[in-house]
DNA sequence: CCGCGAACCTAGTCGTTCTAGTTACAAGTG
DNA sequence: CACTTGTAACTAGAACGACTAGGTTCGCGG
């Protein structure tokens, strides 16, 4: 607004304008999946770490959940309530230590996820492979620099 | 995973990994710019809404929050309340609608917004201004394509 | 074998949003 | 001008989710 800004490239304004304009779009979209499957925020995310873990043979606890999500271990138990009263998960006993729990995702849920976050994962794939070698490695560079910049903000 | 999937290119899953640890340090970013500020999630986005409205000169009524925010009016009104008493915003008389009110921002609230978010964006337009015009053609196109996919996934 | 710490659960509270219903005003019609 | 319909915001009350505090069970080192 200032002339101080006024030093900033013109199509910088529209690539971060472009920026916002996906965020938007992508939150828009897990809104309606979370909306579609009547579950909240970290319901969903909790699942898809859950389905990840489970494809590369790990085991997931409540605690490593409290940790992934940011919350408290209570909260996740009532988590785990709900989700396991709707079918989504099970509790089992852990393998090696008694005093945790395994946590695993039903083959329903985890059709249910894969069958909208499968979907849009499939489309970003399709859209990153549109990239080129150097195409990709530009992009590739702007995120990890816009991942720098939030990182450092309100740190120091 | 499955062998259909290897068609994509290698780099393509590079630039995906990258994209999901933006959002994750953008996200983290803003959890902590709304823990320091002790608000939710939309207090900030009105709070945003509204200074970038008010830039530009344009009156912001309770109702175009709850069309910004997705948020039934009710709640906006309760919202509002919160804002009001936390000395975040004033409600002032609509210059040409009795019926409706003008939400206005405080100086205090205008200074704090800017001390964070203002910081943020100046570090993206440095990111995006090192950009030469091609690369941010090309991010540009990435970014637009992304979109579109989120907004036709669970749509159909 | 005993105490300490770790992992999870239970109970109670608070904050945020929603639905339903109300009041005040605007706009169009005879 | 009186009347009807629609719009903007607010009030009341319930639902939901996350947090704090306080158990319970179990592994581990002295």
């Amino acid at each position: 607004m200032t002339a101080a800004e006024q030093v900033t490239s013109p199509h910088a304004a529209e690539v971060l304008r472009e920026l916002r304009a996906y965020r938007a779009a992508e939150e828009a979209m897990r809104r309606r999946t979370r909306d579609s499957m009547k579950m909240g925020e970290n319901d969903l995310a909790a699942l898809r770490f859950l389905l990840r873990a489970q494809g590369q043979g790990r085991v997931v606890t409540p605690g490593m959940l409290s940790d992934h999500l940011g919350m408290k271990s209570a909260s996740v138990t009532v988590m785990l309530d709900r989700l396991t009263k709707s079918g989504h998960l099970t509790r089992g006993a852990h393998p090696t230590d008694r005093r945790s729990i395994a946590v695993s995702a039903t083959p329903g849920s985890d059709d249910e996820v894969r069958a909208t976050l499968g979907e849009m994962h499939r489309r970003m794939m399709g859209v990153a492979s549109h990239l080129d070698q150097r195409g990709a490695e530009i992009v590739r560079r702007f995120l990890l620099d816009l991942a720098t910049a939030a990182d450092e903000v309100a740190t120091a």
